[in-house]
DNA sequence: TTGAAAAGTTAGGGGCGGCTAACTATATTA
DNA sequence: TAATATAGTTAGCCGCCCCTAACTTTTCAA
């Protein structure tokens, strides 16, 4: 076929791309002992990782270089990062989870989701957040609820 | 400590016990055959799972025999085909997407949750199916969102 | 400018989870 | 009941992704 999909990376790969695009955002440049940093995980493995994608065409990198994305990296980077955001809002925003676990389970999550979830979940967000300005705080609501069943079953 | 935290199985691990729960509901028995089937795997790859989970004290399981659920693992299985309805309900029922597509992004999202994400997440399609007693029926109102979103979209 | 510290790489290994091919046990049926 | 088909196992392999230890390159400061 002429027209590639759009390349399939794993989680892991992923993973990587996201955490160049956040260090690489705001003009810095991505270290490789940052990114092992970052991702908690050793420089070796930050070395092959980097390898791979700039096999994939993901990454610009030179051994002892530092790494920045290509225009495809980017476009994945992006998409992984919205993804992330997304889930993050919804498990903070909506289900009113605490920061921390929202942003742990975005994590987990962020990987599996496909384009089709993804937006719905989106529109979701904006929905809902469009339903606050019309007076409905369905977000509120739904933390009233979330209380009286906690209460609920403290009592038990 | 006394108490095992809850034994923490690979999302595979949990996969192929979702899959013998599934098979055992409704007197049947879980054969090797069966799981390699249902899960689109090797038979061999079973064979090295049912050891597995076998010495995890999940499945009882003896060489040529069948598998069948522990206590330990019916309470993980049914954790696991929890996670995965609520999921499956989620992004069907209330974002509205295919039953195909819901149904193989639950498979995919459903290792990643933890248990308080479970839990309000559940919450959460509970309140909405609440509200619609109330006569606020959100996952309507967000189909036509949703519809006008798409509409508009064409049109650009 | 040179030598120590910091950053990066390479080599080698391990766990997990899939696979195929070949073998063994069980079931079926002629 | 014997032969064959079916089910299950074993052995060995591969890919992915992590690790540590040891080495090389780069950087920085005395």
């Amino acid at each position: 076929m002429a027209v590639k999909a759009i390349e399939k990376l794993s989680a892991s790969l992923e993973d990587y791309l996201e955490a160049i695009y956040h260090l690489t955002a705001g003009q810095e440049v991505a270290r490789s002992k940052d990114i092992a940093e970052v991702m908690k995980v050793s420089r070796a493995s930050v070395t092959g990782a980097l390898k791979t994608l700039s096999e994939k065409g993901m990454v610009y990198y030179k051994p002892y270089g530092y790494a920045t994305l290509t225009e495809k990296g980017q476009q994945v980077a992006r998409r992984v990062v919205r993804r992330h955001e997304i889930l993050t809002r919804f498990f903070g925003e909506l289900l009113g989870a605490d920061p921390s676990i929202a942003q742990a389970a975005a994590c987990r999550a962020e990987h599996t989701l496909g384009l089709e979830i993804t937006a719905r979940l989106m529109a979701f967000i904006e929905f809902v957040s469009k339903m606050r300005d019309d007076g409905q705080d369905i977000t509120k609501q739904f933390q009233q609820y979330w209380e009286r069943l906690r209460n609920a079953e403290c009592k038990m």
